[in-house]
DNA sequence: CCGCAGATTGACT
DNA sequence: GTCAATCTGCGGG
């Protein structure tokens, strides 16, 4: 079932199809997912992408077919997902910044190395806001590197369509090049997101 | 509340 | 050898 034909597509659109989503996951039969409320988009034409150099290694999967991950390692000690977009063999693809937690929330914290959850609203914001929260609340790792979303146990479900004045689009965090491009988006008024 | 330094590993130059 | 699509805690205002 290649069901996700939607993001065979340039990764700025992917990224806006993304927002509304939900990843979910399945760690030893239990379930842990949220709602996509925060991506940027990058292409192997831009200078701030992994890919901008060409294939290696580490971002070969980003090179793959749209719908399967891209993770890597970064600063040390943190992962981040990315979901693939466009053709194959053109770099490109979706981070994802940010989640509403949904299901499993203790054991998001748990895995964030929480202790005492008590759903405040302070600790459920504190969950998947930033890439490397997400991946840690949801065990993303590079063994996922490359997983097909539509099987288990790391799974993307389309969200409903959303109106384009929804959607607010900025510039990215983090990145040192191409630091003028805005491709970051977000749901507007949406209080998961890492940062306005 | 805000800004910044430190942590820590692997991939690429 | 350099540096990274980050997070956290701490110190100052």
């Amino acid at each position: 079932m290649s069901s996700l034909d939607w993001l065979a597509v340039n990764a700025d659109t992917a990224a806006k199809r993304l927002l509304g989503a939900s990843l979910i996951r399945e760690i030893d039969g239990q379930l842990v997912s949220g709602k996509i409320v925060e991506v940027e988009a990058y292409s192997q034409d831009d200078p701030a992408s992994h890919t901008y150099r060409g294939k290696t290694k580490r971002n070969a999967s980003m090179f793959g077919s749209a719908g399967h991950a891209y993770v890597y390692f970064t600063y040390g000690m943190h992962h981040c997902v990315n979901i693939v977009s466009d053709q194959e063999g053109f770099g490109s693809g979706v981070l994802i910044r940010a989640l509403e937690p949904l299901e499993g929330l203790e054991l998001m914290a748990s895995n964030r190395g929480q202790s005492n959850f008590s759903f405040t609203e302070a600790q459920i914001k504190n969950l998947c806001s930033g890439p490397g929260k997400v991946c840690q609340a949801l065990k993303i790792d590079r063994a996922l590197d490359g997983h097909n979303l539509t099987q288990p146990p790391l799974r993307l479900e389309k969200g409903e369509a959303l109106a384009a004045d929804q959607i607010v689009q900025t510039t990215r965090i983090g990145i040192s090049r191409a630091i003028d491009h805005p491709r970051r988006y977000y749901l507007w008024g949406n209080s998961f997101i890492s940062k306005k």
